[in-house]
Formats: C-alpha cells, sequence, structure tokens
RNA sequence: GUGGGCGUAGCUCAACUGGUAGAGCUCCAGGUUGUGGUCUUGGUGGUUGGGGGUUCAAGUCCCCUCGCUCACCCCA
C-alpha cells in the first residue's frame, strides 16, 4: 500500500481536539455576549455570486477572492491538444466565488430581505471565510470571522456599543493590554480636504498615512514624497496628523485648526458622541485611543473607524470595524446605514495562546469505565449508562483488553477518573473508583459511586 | 506579485573539509496475566521532498522542480 502523502491545501488548518476546546471556549465568550446585547444569529452560503462581491474590496482584495470555475465551459478540453479554447468574456468561466468576508453578505441579505426584517436589524455571524493571499503569521486562507453589524440606523450609539463590545470580550477573554484606535472616515477625508489632496491622490495618501505605526513619521513624509504629493500638501497635512494629546485636546486642536472645514466638524462631532455614549455605557475610557493615522483599507467606510490592537505579540488588529452607510445602497439601490465589527476569532486565539490565556482541557470526559472481561461488559455498561443519567460526561473503553491498556489511555486523555468492574465488585454489586490524579481507590456501592462522583467531578 | 530562510524516521533535530544515515520523543511488546503517570529492556519505523548532473563515492557540491516558512504589498 503505497500512502498518499497526506497534506492539506496552503493556509488551512486542521483543529485536534485539544484546539477545537480553546476555540470553542473564546467562540462561546463571544457569542454570549453577542447575545447578551441583543444580536441575532444569522448564517449565509460559502459561495456568492461573483457579481455580489466583487467590486467592494477595492483593486487589492479583488485579487485576493477565491473563485470558483463554473461547469461545463469546456476548459477541461484545452487538454485535448486540437482543442481550440477561447473566452471572450471573463464570466464565462467564473460566476460564483468564496465568500471573502461578512459585511458584503449581510448587506445582500438586508437588500434581499427588507420587509421580512425589522430594523434596526442587529445580527451576529461565526462563519469562515476565504481569501487567496499568501499566509504567513496570523494570516490565513480560511479563517473565521465574528461579526456584529446594526443595520439601519445612523446613530453613533450603535457605533459606541460596538466599541463597549468589543472591550467587554478582549477583558472577558483575560486581555488587559490593549487599545482600540478610533477614528473617522469623514475626519480622515475633511483633513486631506484640508490640506489640498484630492482624487487619486487621497487615496494614495491614506495608504501612506496607514503606514505610521510601521515605518514612523519621517517614513510617512517620505511616502507622501514619494507619491509625489506637493510638498505644500504634505507639511499641511502632518502639521495636523503630528498633533498628539487627549480626545477632548484632539478635537479642540483640530477644530482651531482645520474646523472651518465641514467633514472635519462632522466628523469631530460623531466621535465626540461615541466618547460620550462608551462612558455612559460604563466602558473604560482608556480602553480607546484617537488614532488619526488608522485608516482601515479602503473599501467601504464612511463614518468612525476603530480596530483594537495588542502590543505584544507583535501581530496585526484582533478586531476591527466602522461605519458603511453607502454599501447596502449597492444592492438596495436606497441607502440604508450600518455599523459594525469583526473580531479576528483566529488571531485572538494565536496570541492568548502564546500569552499563555488558556486552560488546556485535554478532553470533557470525567469518568471513564473500564471493561474487565467479556463476562462484565453488561455490567460497565450498565454503570456507565447510570453515571449519564446522572449528567456525567462518561465513556466506556470499547474493548475487554488488559487493564494497563485501558489505565494508560485514561491517563494520556486526562481523564480524571476510573471505574474498575471485576468479578469481585460484581459479587457484591460494587464498583472500585480510582483517582487518577491522586492513585487512591475505594469500593463504593453503585449509588454511593455516583454521588462520590458527583462531587468530585463536577465544577 | 516581490524578496529571504528551510526541506533527513510519525514529531523535534544530529551527521567534521563529500567516505557504511543516527539520537531523543511517540508508538508496540516485555519486566508487573485486576492498575496508569516514574523507572528499565527490547522492537517497529527512511527511496535524506522529487528529478537530473559532477565524483571511485552525494544527506552534504551544482542545476531544475515541488513543498513549507518568514517578510513586503495588503489584511483579520
Amino acid at each position: 500500500m503505497s500512502a498518499i502523502k497526506p497534506s492539506i491545501p496552503k493556509g488551512t488548518r486542521d483543529f485536534l481536539p485539544e484546539k477545537m476546546y480553546k476555540r470553542q471556549q473564546v467562540i462561546g465568550t463571544i457569542k454570549d455576549t453577542f447575545e447578551k446585547y441583543g444580536y441575532a444569529p444569522l448564517e449565509t452560503p460559502s459561495i456568492e455570486k461573483l457579481k455580489v462581491l466583487s467590486g467592494k474590496y477595492g483593486d487589492e482584495g479583488e485579487k485576493l477572492l477565491f473563485k470558483v470555475l463554473k461547469r461545463g465551459t469546456g476548459l477541461e478540453n484545452l487538454l485535448k491538444e486540437e482543442n481550440e479554447f477561447v473566452v471572450s468574456e471573463y464570466d464565462q468561466l467564473v460566476e460564483e466565488a468564496l465568500r471573502y468576508d461578512l459585511t458584503v453578505p449581510l448587506s445582500r441579505v438586508v437588500a434581499m430581505y427588507q420587509n421580512e426584517l425589522t430594523m434596526p436589524f442587529k445580527r451576529y455571524q461565526i462563519q469562515p471565510v476565504w481569501r487567496a493571499d499568501r499566509p504567513q503569521k496570523g494570516r490565513y486562507r480560511e479563517f473565521y470571522q465574528c461579526d456584529i453589524d446594526t443595520v439601519g440606523t445612523e446613530s453613533m450609539l450603535a457605533d459606541a456599543e460596538s466599541l463597549a463590545i468589543v472591550d467587554e470580550i478582549l477583558r472577558k477573554l483575560g486581555f488587559t493590554k490593549f487599545v482600540i484606535r478610533l477614528n473617522n472616515r469623514k475626519l480622515l477625508n475633511g483633513i486631506l480636504e484640508y490640506s489640498e489632496i484630492s482624487g487619486d491622490q487621497s487615496v494614495s495618501a491614506m495608504i501612506a498615512i496607514d503606514k505610521m505605526d510601521k515605518i514612523g513619521l519621517d517614513g510617512v513624509r517620505k511616502e507622501l514624497e514619494g507619491r509625489s504629493i506637493s510638498a505644500q500638501s504634505i507639511s499641511k497635512l502632518l502639521s495636523v496628523m503630528e498633533f498628539t494629546g487627549t480626545s477632548e485636546e484632539t478635537f479642540s486642536f483640530l477644530s482651531k485648526t482645520c474646523g472651518a472645514n465641514v467633514s472635519v466638524q462632522t466628523g469631530i462631532s460623531e466621535l465626540d458622541e461615541i466618547a460620550n455614549y462608551t462612558e455612559s455605557l460604563g466602558m473604560p475610557q482608556d480602553s480607546y485611543k484617537i488614532d488619526l493615522y488608522l485608516v482601515r483599507g479602503l473599501g467601504y467606510y464612511t463614518g468612525p473607524i476603530y480596530e483594537s490592537v495588542v502590543e505584544e505579540p507583535k501581530i496585526g488588529s484582533l478586531t476591527g470595524g466602522g461605519r458603511y452607510d453607502k454599501l447596502i445602497g449597492m444592492f438596495s439601490g436606497n441607502d440604508i446605514p450600518a455599523t459594525g465589527t469583526a473580531f479576528g476569532i483566529e488571531r485572538i486565539i494565536d496570541v492568548m495562546e502564546q500569552l499563555e490565556m488558556f486552560e488546556d482541557i485535554k478532553t470533557k470526559t470525567k469518568v471513564l469505565v473500564t471493561i474487565f472481561d467479556g463476562d462484565s461488559i453488561a455490567d460497565s455498561l450498565a454503570f456507565a449508562a447510570e453515571l449519564r443519567k446522572a449528567g456525567i460526561a462518561t465513556e466506556c473503553f470499547p474493548e475487554a483488553v488488559k487493564m494497563k491498556k485501558q489505565l494508560s489511555y485514561t491517563n494520556k486523555k486526562g481523564i480524571p477518573f476510573c471505574i474498575l468492574i471485576g468479578p469481585d465488585e460484581i459479587a457484591k454489586h460494587e464498583v472500585s473508583v480510582k483517582s487518577m490524579d491522586s492513585g487512591e481507590q475505594t469500593t463504593l456501592s453503585r449509588s454511593d459511586a455516583v454521588s462520590f462522583l458527583l462531587k468530585n467531578s463536577m465544577g
């Protein structure tokens, strides 16, 4: 038998049980919090029409779409030499693609089911998404996203709630050193207008600004120069961007310098509103900071934007989101405002592993019932059933092999207790309970054993 | 798409300037036929990613190719 060398596609992973327990723990915490705030679950198909996805993620994002080859294109015939295969239209080859994020599918859903959904529509969605980029640390081709979004309200209260939820979840998971960077696309646009940067140049400038945390202020300056933005604009832009201070100080500085610009003014008041609401919601005010350098992609954001980052280990953002008031309109024809945030659970888990924030769970089984020999199978199975009836996670070894082997299994699986039922126990209608931790073993009546295990294996 | 690093047992890795492929862990069996985790003895396990070249001789040098990985771009 010559085996195929087993492997999985790059950027994908298998999640073995020990890892799944960690993932479930994180996802469970996130889901519980979402529901506590009134968000309802939604799932959408893995594949979407290419038309739905394309044009939403910018040029770079477009390249990263996993496209699905249409059936019956005749492309297979390319393998036959005599066949000449010509495609005149791209969509002859592809009409579907794998979901790239959860926001665009949501927008599609809202547009499709407008009359069925009660607005404002608050939903959460936890599903895998796919991106065809080169994997690297903290970056995969298939990964899960957890999104919450509020659709149908322009209120900054919805944005503030997103921030509060991010803060609450990160804390619940055990993060202490994180910060939510907060900015506003309107504010950014206004600052660029003030700096007399417009059109293609403003997109270009935003890319440069976004690199701040990687290349520093001088690096940004060089980037801007390299992108042929006038010296005058650069100095005007950086004179604003350079400012550091508290939220209030930043707001008043911006009002003073470029507050005449309408976008700047709107941006500031939106952020100011958010700040007030988060405070009322009881969110610690040092959890976030205004960060004028935050840009967040170039797709569909129109208002407040935010992402949360940890200082160590060095990895991209853990969560990210913002307001996108125009996206749904691309499907529905009329604009429907929306805001929301995505949790990068892969990164959250990676970081939690690196910081050793998990308690290791090897199994959830509390008791293993051994099988002494062929004659005792019925007794073992019956007692296992009794334990399960009492709510104790119990497994029965599936073969009447040597005790040594059954105990070794129990030990390796990390199951805390095992039950031995041999001829002696059966005769007296008893069972022996062995603690794998201490090695202590006692023989009890069956009902005593159940209550003993109930007491010692819970919690 | 661009640039670096690395591919040897299931896993982690050795093998001096080319000279008979090795160790630890895992796994299996025994020491202990009703008892794990420690200890101890033995055993299984390889076309050195693949192909070609140089050489008396290649894991080692050269070329090609595939794969993994890190960084850039971009992003969760």
